[in-house]
DNA sequence: ATAATTCCTCTAGTGACTAGAGCTACAAGA
DNA sequence: TCTTGTAGCTCTAGTCACTAGAGGAATTAT
């Protein structure tokens, strides 16, 4: 039987997000101790290092919930969990094709600035003037 | 004189928007009618789109509000000014960095997917043990 | 004059936590 | 056994950059 730190330090969730995720309804709530207090068991350690390496992984809470719900049914075939992460590799490519306009954006405003002042600052005039960029945002 | 409507439509600044933008600084609090509503002029128009193309660029609020105030000292300097720029930079390269290697071991978990049952399905399985991924996160 | 639209302020909600207040339970040493 | 210190409990509020909605007033168009 695990007290919430033990199960924290050995999951590396901080104390307060393993309530909020019993609160989320990511992790059953807890059997209690006499005075109240949550007592884990192995599997409860499985299931947070679950939860950690999906959202480590970008997966958001939903996403998550949909999962543990399908791990539970292992005889279902498993396209629905396959395609929640196909989602997301998606999701995940669409940030970065955006933050590399922004990346090549920015270097080009940076790189046009010869560091005077502030009257003839390229940054400034950039800002100021979207007609300067070379691709939208 | 511009409502704030017709300030919404001319720089594709939503109007609650405009108001948090108020509220928050980085515009000064406009002239009002007689029946207390907002009065704008020209350069109102100019300094919300450069509120707005330096959000898009995906500067935050403080940013701006520094380059807003930066941009009233001509005179000054602008290694402050190109400071800023480079530092999100640095911040937009770490995400993408990151991004990246999401991608990566998304990419991996889901081709090692065979699509058969859930019992089986690498996506799971990855999820489960951290030690199946390449890398870090 | 009336109706339709826009505007006002204020509050609360988003996601995934984090911080803190005020209180209680537990474990270890004297 | 008592005491102290750490860890736990619940509840509220704060983060960021907005967005949505309530309830009411002003403006504009017909
Ligand atoms: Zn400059
Ligand atoms: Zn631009
Ligand atoms: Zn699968
Ligand atoms: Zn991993």
């Amino acid at each position: 039987m695990l007290s919430i730190g033990d199960l924290s330090k050995r999951t590396g969730v901080k104390v307060p997000t393993i309530r909020y995720y019993e609160q989320m309804g990511l992790i059953e709530a807890a059997e209690r101790s006499e005075g109240n207090q949550r007592r884990y068991e192995r599997n409860d350690l499985e299931r947070l290092a679950f939860i950690r390496h999906a959202r480590d992984l970008g997966l958001d809470i939903p996403a998550i919930r949909e999962l543990i719900a399908l791990s539970q049914h292992p005889d279902l075939p498993c396209v629905n969990a396959d395609r929640i992460a196909a989602d997301h590799l998606v999701a995940v490519r669409e940030k970065i094709e955006k933050l590399k306009k922004l990346e090549h954006e920015l270097e080009r405003i940076i790189s046009h600035c010869d560091g005077h002042s502030i009257e003839d600052c390229y940054v400034i005039r950039a800002l100021s003037d979207h007609g300067l960029c070379e691709g939208e945002h």
